[in-house]
DNA sequence: GTCTATACATCGATAGAC
DNA sequence: GTCTATCGATGTATAGAC
């Protein structure tokens, strides 16, 4: 491969990590160029060689932390039963925003007023929230609105744990009672792996 | 009583007003003294006659938007049902999240880097919740770990809302849904209005 | 109480030398 | 590819005249 690409590859390797470190330390939307610049090393106007703008730093980082979930997501393992597959999403999702909320914050929610995500990056967050449904499925839970009201719960959990005890586990040490509580209610057993039968369309021309 | 301390009170009051619209417009932290000041019609150092700092603007907003949740908390109809007053509560605070995601982000999360509301505002913020406690012991639901799990729940539903789906009702139209999954797991219909049994301590030297 | 003037810092971004 | 220099705007806050 072209050593220069690989050479720019690097550098704006570097640059990212330094941006997810002050983001970090000083929050999203504090983050500066000339602070990026003065901890890789550079003067702020060299960094417009990687990245055209700002804005495309944020849409980096975001493409950054979207690909780290789906790629945790996916690296499960595979041949479990379907409530403990479910678990392990919950754990993995919790795990995922609490060991970095700034992270999370980035990808979940809309921090900076004026950066949106590229529809590329987007795409990223649409395929790794998809398995969702499959996971409900394969634990005999169906429907819109239980989906809904899955992502609901746990992002509850994540982001009180987040706001009101950060480091800590008062909630997010609530996941597996939460995840019960959810299953007693929209759980259908006998249906457990099996599709959700197609309604029967038609019908009136059909009796 | 002292008409300057009035018109003083007044003019607080319109800058107040003015730095929400603008905080709604542009984002909590996009506030500047110099837009808040043009739309008063004042210069931006005029406003230091009304508040120390830019910090203490922010301070006396989320004062009111706290101010505004206990209020309205305080004020429903108080000869209910306890199940239905759990629902008016869970209806009230929906509502008031969803109206205004600026003052929810204010009020309940932490948007702006190195402000942090004064004690004294804070302490409405605690009132507030304080009596969820209440409501929920009177429909027979008893413990931290279910009062956690129960502000979760609906956090949830109002964090994706307003990040999601900004002016519809995807998640805030499950509320009620969303309270009766809780209720089926934590409410005890047996102890339903009464105090929850002291647990018999030293049960070993009893017995 | 409100103003002008200003201090002082920081920001994102561009032009052009080397 | 990195630099210096700089633009142009914005930000909070203070001093002092009126």
């Amino acid at each position: 491969m072209d050593t220069r690409a690989v050479r720019r590859d690097a550098s704006r390797a570097r640059i990212l990590e330094t941006a997810w470190k002050l983001a970090r330390r000083d929050g999203l939307g504090a983050l500066s160029l000339h602070a990026i610049a003065q901890m890789v090393g550079m003067r702020a106007p060299s960094l417009y060689t990687y990245f055209p703008s700002k804005n495309a730093i944020y849409d980096a980082m975001y493409a950054d932390g979207a690909s780290q979930l789906a790629a945790a997501l996916a690296h499960r393992p595979t041949a479990t039963e379907p409530v403990e597959r479910l678990r392990s999403r919950v754990r993995l999702f919790v795990d995922f925003c609490t060991t970095d909320p700034i992270r999370y914050q980035l990808v979940f929610e809309r921090p900076i007023p004026g950066f949106e995500p590229t529809r590329e990056s987007f795409e990223i967050t649409v395929k790794a929230l998809s398995s969702t449904r499959a996971d409900l499925d394969a634990a005999g839970v169906h429907g819109k609105r239980a989906l809904d009201l899955f992502r609901a719960l746990f992002t509850g959990l994540v982001s009180l744990q987040i706001a009101n005890d950060p480091g800590g586990q008062r909630w997010s040490r609530l996941q597996y009672e939460a995840l019960e509580m959810f299953l007693a209610r929209y759980a259908n057993p006998a249906r457990a792996g099996r599709r959700k039968p197609r309604p029967a369309k038609m019908a009136a021309t059909l009796t």
